[in-house]
DNA sequence: AATCTCCTTGCACGTTTGTGCATCGGGTTT
DNA sequence: AAACCCGATGCACAAACGTGCAAGGAGATT
């Protein structure tokens, strides 16, 4: 498999260190490390590209600590949660607004994981953006962890949420731990048996000693509903029971209200998210939030206290901190 | 001075982080980002170097933990200093080798540096070429001390050694602690009496606590002798002394054998700089190494115990370990 | 052995980026 | 007020860079 190196690590890898060290410690142009390299410059900008991607290369933009930016102080005051605000120019799409949200969220996430930690995933479009571009960072003996089954009437969602998953632990080189079940069962008993089954209980015993959890905010009756909801994932019985109940978003399939109660909810009992007893007993918990639909989910996320770290749109997060 | 702005950072470092963010984070292009800021995209290529250059980003090369690159780890074994081997092409001339070494080395040196510490500094080619590339990271309580004198019979010296210091002061928000007495005293008893001078024992007691030192090898009998030695800091009968003693090097003014022995090197006792005993009580000694025409020095080095860090070109480095 | 598949390479092209230069504006000195 | 200085700006050009594409190679499959 691997070349006639005495050493231990693929010729590939040790040619992306070398560049990267050319290039981002002593400033030589790529011409220059491909000449020290014998090889083409458009290959040493492709192994730039690797470093990069596997991490072999990190960049971290720090703001000087004098001053914390603006707007995340005001949200660290207010709502007692670490903010990282993503710069997005107000007019951009929805969709090039989550594409932005995530893509700094996945750099962030590299900072929060590493070796013998486990990390809990829900999935949504949120996740499923997050996830096409985590930053590969090694890790040992950690495991990555579905927070919320993904089945539904019509699919059984094991691509799609899977996808995530495999992502997640490829990019650290994590176990993956997928949960086969319903996101929302039909009937509680149904669910009371399967996590009476050994297959079943220890994925749940798993979610209930997480290091951290990572997901997005659902926003049932916002104008764009998430993917969650045009999925097939609840039916309109669900949705009026929903709304009567005030509900106006959930975190892995588990709902709350604007204020962050929950009580009364009757989907919950049948939904497969991990309790806000459980999510809160989760060091860290990071929520990723693109988009003003969003806001009043956010708002009953907070309340709820599901949140220790929240990266969020600077709109969004202008709205939230009144204006 | 400043700008209407409420905060209290200057609009330039706000629109670097910005833009950096925008950049290294959101992978947008200098054009876009441009057009967000409402600036031309020449002014953010500007942004975006004062950003590196003062800190906001930080871009670190990482080899991967399972594989400590071979070099470091033969050095490691066979001194037990961790070493930093800088790649540089065999054919390199010596200028550049020393440019390209001083380039990393300045680089890696602000992950050692931090607040409430005192940093060492010792001065020559290799420090100049050192502090001239330093990357800014904003310190609190921290002080920069000269190591040992630079004064000789032709001039003070000060200029010289004091733009260096001046660097690391200004690189890093430290206080600049100089030096101002003669780098070899002509008569060890005036050394004595100076010693007792409160101005000058204040800056000897802030030596003796030091948390890191940096400095560069002399090589006084080298093919091309360090800066130390044509700066008519040392006369000829000096130079006799140290060839019958046996000398092949010196850190700070300080000379050794390369056995790492310095009994018997008259020498010393008129140097201004700190003594092997007082030196090898600073937790973190980092050793900045250009060129084959120092390994004899760097031997010599590293057998006193000298040196915990070490910090080479490629070509020494294999040197070093035997070939 | 022939074929297929998948990965890597260098080229060529269009895009993106660094920088010398002339310009401009605000603050200080004469 | 005039003269001066200094830093910031945008322009324009050259240098540096990313990437689609076609060619080449090393295994695997038939």
């Amino acid at each position: 498999m691997s070349t006639s190196s005495a050493a231990s690590l693929p010729a590939k890898t040790r040619d992306a260190l070398t560049a990267a060290q050319l290039y981002y410690l002593q400033d030589l142009t790529m011409d220059a490390i491909a000449h020290e390299l014998h090889t083409s410059r458009s290959s040493v900008s492709r192994l730039l590209g690797h470093a990069r991607e596997t991490g072999l290369v990190e960049i971290q933009v720090k703001s000087p600590l004098d001053m914390p930016r603006q707007l995340e102080g005001d949200i660290r005051s207010e709502f007692g949660v670490v903010a990282h605000v993503v710069p997005v120019p107000d007019q951009t799409s929805d969709v090039d607004r989550l594409e932005r949200v995530a893509l700094t969220a996945a750099r962030i996430l590299g900072g929060f994981f590493d070796s013998n930690m486990s990390m809990g995933v829900a999935w949504g479009s949120t996740m499923s953006a997050l996830s096409r571009h985590l930053l590969a960072k090694p890790t040992h003996n950690s495991s990555i962890v579905q927070l919320n089954g993904a089945a539904n009437p019509r699919t059984t969602g094991l691509l799609y949420a899977s996808e995530i998953l495999q992502r997640f632990g490829a990019a650290y080189g994590a176990a993956v731990q997928q949960f086969p079940v319903p996101a929302v069962f039909d009937d509680p008993a149904t669910k009371a048996a399967l996590w009476r089954e050994r297959s079943i209980s220890r994925v749940v015993e798993m979610q209930n000693s997480l290091d951290i959890a990572v997901f997005g905010l659902g926003s049932p009756f916002a104008g764009v509903p998430s993917h969650v909801y045009i999925g097939g994932y609840l039916d309109d019985e669900d949705f009026g029971q929903l709304r009567a109940a005030g509900a106006v978003g959930d975190v892995a399939t588990r709902f709350y209200r604007e204020d962050g109660s929950t009580d009364g909810i009757a989907l919950n009992e049948r939904s497969s998210g991990p309790s806000m007893e459980v999510l809160t007993t989760i060091a860290r918990r990071v929520c990723v939030v693109a988009g003003e639909t969003k806001l009043q989910s956010l708002r009953g996320a907070l309340a709820a206290g599901l949140v220790t770290d929240l990266i969020v749109d600077s709109g969004t997060a202008r709205m939230l901190v009144g204006h």
